[in-house]
DNA sequence: CTTCATGTCACCTACTATGTTACATGATCA
DNA sequence: TGATCATGTAACATAGTAGGTGACATGAAG
């Protein structure tokens, strides 16, 4: 998995997880992602230590939802899982010495700021519960009662 | 140079390439991104190819503005050097077979393009006439009338 | 015709995110 | 209690990629 592609990740495995009754284990999450347990267990964990998820060990254990999805906005899941900026693009320098780098930042820096804020406010405005709700639409939509267990074809067969 | 600096490090060559009255080479437009000759040819390239800079090869040769300041937007920079994405988180998948994900992408698509579209705006509503401006005011502020040759200290010395 | 500059190819290097193995910890069940 | 199953985590391997470098061709200016 993609590193930008960390909170679209995220949130389908959190969505497949309400879908569910019990706890989801790090191999069938990965299975989902097309990945490695330890890569999930490593990313879940930040959202655990925000409360967002739950996991328990041994016999039955797993993941579970910490946390009502209607109180978790798409900004909290973004925020917990902490990726260094939301922009693919920068200064160069944060305090140039050249004037004309300070010019340059001068231009960029509120842009840049402005433009950020208005992605975490619109993420911040959507909450997990809209998401399965629309899923939910989306199943009658479809017209079928499929679980959604198969959906995921796993692209990679090792040996 | 960091890749998601590309956009900053240009502006600061263009303004550069402005105060200056004749071309300017590879080496020296290198030595001040700290970079190589070749990698700024390399990106360079892609500004020549849009009309914005001339190229010329042989004694005196070197790079010099091919457009007026007031007709080029740090847009116009951004989309010639053509980087693949302002954002640096995206959809995991474009077209999922997956509902969920299907849920997930039409959540976070809108989000995206509403994002791109202001930053894209906003970088289309300065000019470098602009910048070039705003660089002038700095300079009177400092007070000096020192030129702009030696602010850069070339922090790589190759022995 | 020598020098200087770009144009470009090919390759190397460094970096970093991700994948993987291995092993420890703890919970459950027989 | 011991076997099994799950997470927790450290350590290492791998891959993908942006950037750096060298080499050489092309062409302009002196």
């Amino acid at each position: 998995m993609k590193r930008g592609s960390r909170l679209s990740g995220m949130l389908h495995l959190l969505l497949h997880m309400a879908e569910q009754d019990g706890p989801m284990t790090s191999e069938r999450l990965a299975k989902l992602m097309d990945t490695n347990p330890v890569v999930i267990r490593r990313i879940m964990a930040g959202l655990r230590d925000q409360g967002y998820v739950r996991s328990e060990k041994g016999h039955g254990g797993g993941w579970t939802l910490a946390r009502d999805l209607a109180r978790m906005t798409l900004r909290d899941i973004y925020t917990a899982l902490s990726c260094p900026s939301l922009l693919a693009i920068g200064n160069r320098t944060e305090s140039p010495g050249c004037l004309v780098e300070q010019a340059v930042n001068a231009a960029l820096t509120p842009a840049f700021h402005e433009v950020e804020e208005l992605l975490l406010s619109r993420l911040g405005d959507v909450t997990l519960a809209m998401l399965s709700a629309d899923l939910h639409d989306r199943l009658v939509a479809r017209g079928g009662h499929q679980k959604l267990e198969h959906v995921h074809a796993s692209r990679r067969t090792k040996h």
